[in-house]
DNA sequence: CACTCCTGAACCATTACTAAACCATTAGGA
DNA sequence: TCCTAATGGTTTAGTAATGGTTCAGGAGTG
């Protein structure tokens, strides 16, 4: 370990590793499928200990970078212009005349906020032409709901739910069967995680904000406004959640 | 800690193994027809069980490699030209195991043109900045095809090839897997009678037309102008199908 | 003090590999 | 033809590697 670098917050940790291991998959020293040695040999190469380098490994899971299993160790995910191309031809099952049943592997949250970000703009774009005065009610509910809310998790509860109520006021079935199903990663341990390291109290006043902003916007029925509040929302979100995004 | 010693996993088994005796193969060392030392005996030349011998002995025949007869022993196979490997034997890339389930629900042509007004237009975008070369051959290849089609069907089939080739280009796994289970939807009876009275040469003439003009926008990386290109395109085919849409 | 981040350690769950025995089919010679 | 060895196929138990989880405690910060 150099003992000339002081070790800081800010200049170690977690953070640190993860950029120091993204220069190492950039820089093309660790290639697609390369197999990363064992946490237990890492933590030792890093000078961390093991949950602070865990710390970092997820962080580099969850921008989609490397893949992890249990008993068969870390990985270097495939790059972006090596991703399986035929995949999403047989990924469907047709289960009767008028049901498709997707099965969705493995969505990364980097993916996800992806979505999101083309999804909900132009869902609410349409909401804002077409919800009624229940539609508008329900989202102020939740609205609301998650202003009042004590505990995090409550919160997150609410927020969750005036998105799908956007989505919903956009009366297009599709779409919103789409974002529901999306939505449904969302509740699961790891995005859960990811959700509760990144919400700060500062943040969570921020999102409140911006929530108030859209819904005032969409009650206005006013498209552009609603659309570019929830699009510099969401992208606040992905930042807060993944760290900046560079693609 | 050295870790060049250590033998990991993925350096040592059934998939290196793979690769091993593969080279062997590509090399010509070992020409279709050679019959493979007994399993026994390939056990202590690698230097490994006999079961993991076995997984990689398995991996080749899947992979057309080599052949096997109980009693007889494993032999290369003959050589052949087209070489369609499953991806999944191919990479070695453990891909994450779970998985969520999206069920749609009798989805009207309205609503699906609606979703693919919000999917393809940001789709290409993403595609324009991440396509590379092999994406691009492919989606020209899709609009060859379509040109050179006679039938109507056939026109159908590469038209549609073409839209999820350009939506795969994003790289986005989660959009190519909702996009392909909503073109699924399109194979269906309602649909393709819609498609078949809204079909005129003329057009398809017009398709043809906007179709070029919206690949050579993505192969030029110009992601605006294949953003409005695809967009008007959408836009006429739902014209066509649907009529005047007033919402 | 309260809070956050890190360390160190133990333990769990899943996966890969080893080792050994036994089964089923085939080839080849008595 | 019949027997035997050779060879691939199968099963099972055990060991080790590896990521996943939790907890107690220390160190710096506001």
């Amino acid at each position: 370990m150099d003992t000339r670098n002081i070790r800081t917050r800010a200049a170690t940790g977690a953070n640190a590793l993860v950029q120091l291991i993204e220069s190492n998959i950039a820089d093309g020293s660790w290639t697609a499928g390369f197999k990363l040695p064992p946490e237990r040999d890492l933590e030792k190469q890093f000078g961390v200990s093991r949950n602070t380098l865990r710390k970092s490994l997820k962080l580099l899971q969850d921008k989609g970078r490397i893949v992890r299993h249990v008993g068969r160790g870390s990985f270097v995910a495939p790059a972006r212009q090596d991703l399986p191309q035929s995949r999403a031809l047989d990924s469907f099952v047709p289960v009767s005349a008028d049901s498709l049943v997707l099965r969705i592997h493995g969505a990364s949250p980097a993916e996800i906020m992806e979505v999101r970000l083309v999804v909900e703009p132009a869902a609410i774009e349409l909401a804002a032409l077409r919800a009624n005065a229940g539609d508008v009610r329900r989202i102020r509910d939740c609205l609301t709901q998650s202003e009042q809310a004590g505990e995090i998790a409550d919160f997150e509860h609410w927020d969750g739910q005036l998105h799908v109520a956007i989505v919903a006021a956009s009366k297009n079935s599709l779409l919103m069967d789409l974002y529901a199903t999306m939505n449904e990663t969302r509740n699961q341990p790891e995005w859960l995680r990811l959700k509760h390291r990144s919400l700060t109290p500062e943040r969570r006043r921020i999102y409140q904000e911006q929530h108030r902003r859209i819904v005032d916007a969409l009650a206005d029925r006013d498209a552009v406004t609603a659309r570019n509040e929830l699009r510099d929302h969401l992208l606040l979100v992905r930042s807060n959640l993944l760290g900046p995004v560079n693609s």
